[in-house]
DNA sequence: CGAAAGTTCATGCGTCTGCATCTACTTTAG
DNA sequence: CTAAAGTAGATGCAGACGCATGAACTTTCG
C-alpha cells in the first residue's frame, strides 16, 4: 500500500529524472565538449558564479555530483591544464580554495556561450515563458528543501518502532 | 548578447539540473543501495515497466544515462547475478532482448518499495499536491519535446547561414 | 541479386570513479 | 593543556565508464 502523496512524489521525481536524462543526453551530443567534459565545465561554471577568491573543495562538492576524491582529482586535472589554482584558506591550514585562472575564466565563458545556445536549441518551444518561470520556481524550491534536510535517513520502515 | 528567451531556458535548465543533483545526492545517501546501484536499479525498474518479453538494449539505453558499451556490461553483471536474461529477438539476429528473471523482478520490487519511501521522505512537504502535478506535467512535456529532436545539432552559430 | 551503407551489440583499452583509508589539521571536553 | 573526536582534503586500488573499433547481421539501391 502506498499513500497518494508518496505516489505523487515518486511520479514527479521520475518525470523530473527522465527529463534531466533526456536533456543531458541531447546536450552531450552537441559539439560543445571538445575542450571540457560536462563535469569539468560544471566546476568552472560554479567557480565563475562564486566569490572572487574561489571556493573550497567542500563547497564545490555540494553542487557537483561527484565523490570528494573524484572531485579532488578532477581539480588536479584542471590545475594541470592551468584553468584553476589551489590556494590556501585563511584560518584553516587543512583547506584549499580553488580559484579560476584567467585562462579558466575565458574558457568557461567561451564554452558557456555555446552551451547556452545549445540549451536554447534543445528546449526550443517546449514550454511557454510562464511555464519556464514556473518550472524554475518549483525546481528551485525543491532543491532548497532537499538541501536543508538532515543528510541521510533510514527509510526501511515508514513507522518508527515506537 | 543573449535573448530573454535563451536566458529563461538556461535558467530553467540550471534549476532543474541542480534540483536533480540535490535529490540524487540525498537519495544516494540512503541505505537502500546495498544490493543494487542506482543505475542497476534504473535498468531493472525500466524493465519492470516495459513489455513482458523485455526490452532491447537500444531501448533500455534511451532511458538509462549510460553509453551503449557501459550498458552492455552492466547487463552482463545483472545476467551474472541471475537478475536478467538475454534472449533472441525475432526477426533480427543482431538484437538482444533483456528480460527480468523472477529474482530480478522480486529484487526490483523490494528495492523499489524502499526507494519510493526514500523519495517520499526527501521531497517531504516541499511542494503541494497541485504543484507536484504541475511539475510532473512540465517535465513530461520537456522530455517528450527533447526526445523528439533530431539528435545532435550544431549550435555554434544561432543563425543558419540561409 | 549483390555490394555498400547502416544498425545492433560486444570487446580492447586507457581514463575516471567511488570506497576505504591516511594525513594533517581543528574543535571539543575533561 | 591535553587527549579524543571531528573535519578537509589526498591517495591506493579495484572496478566502472566512455571511446574507438570489431563482428554479425539487415537494409538500401543500382
Amino acid at each position: 500500500m502506498m499513500s497518494a502523496h508518496a505516489m505523487a512524489h515518486a511520479t514527479a521525481w521520475e518525470s523530473l529524472f527522465r527529463a534531466q536524462v533526456a536533456v543531458v543526453r541531447h546536450l552531450a551530443a552537441d559539439d560543445v565538449w571538445e575542450e571540457l567534459t560536462m563535469k569539468e565545465y560544471d566546476v568552472l561554471f560554479t567557480l565563475s558564479r562564486g566569490p572572487a577568491d574561489g571556493l573550497r573543495l567542500k563547497e564545490l562538492n555540494t553542487d557537483v555530483l561527484l565523490s570528494q576524491p573524484s572531485l579532488s582529482r578532477l581539480v588536479d586535472r584542471l590545475v594541470a591544464r592551468g584553468l584553476v589554482e589551489r590556494r590556501a584558506v585563511a584560518d584553516d591550514l587543512r583547506g584549499t580554495r580553488v580559484v579560476l585562472t584567467d585562462d579558466g575564466r575565458a574558457l568557461q565563458r567561451r564554452v558557456g556561450r555555446r552551451h547556452v545556445a545549445s540549451i536554447d536549441a534543445a528546449l526550443g518551444s517546449a514550454l511557454s515563458a510562464d511555464e519556464l518561470t514556473t518550472l524554475t520556481d518549483l525546481t528551485d524550491r525543491l532543491r532548497n528543501h532537499v538541501a536543508s534536510l538532515p543528510a541521510a535517513a533510514r527509510t526501511t520502515s515508514t513507522k518508527e518502532p515506537s
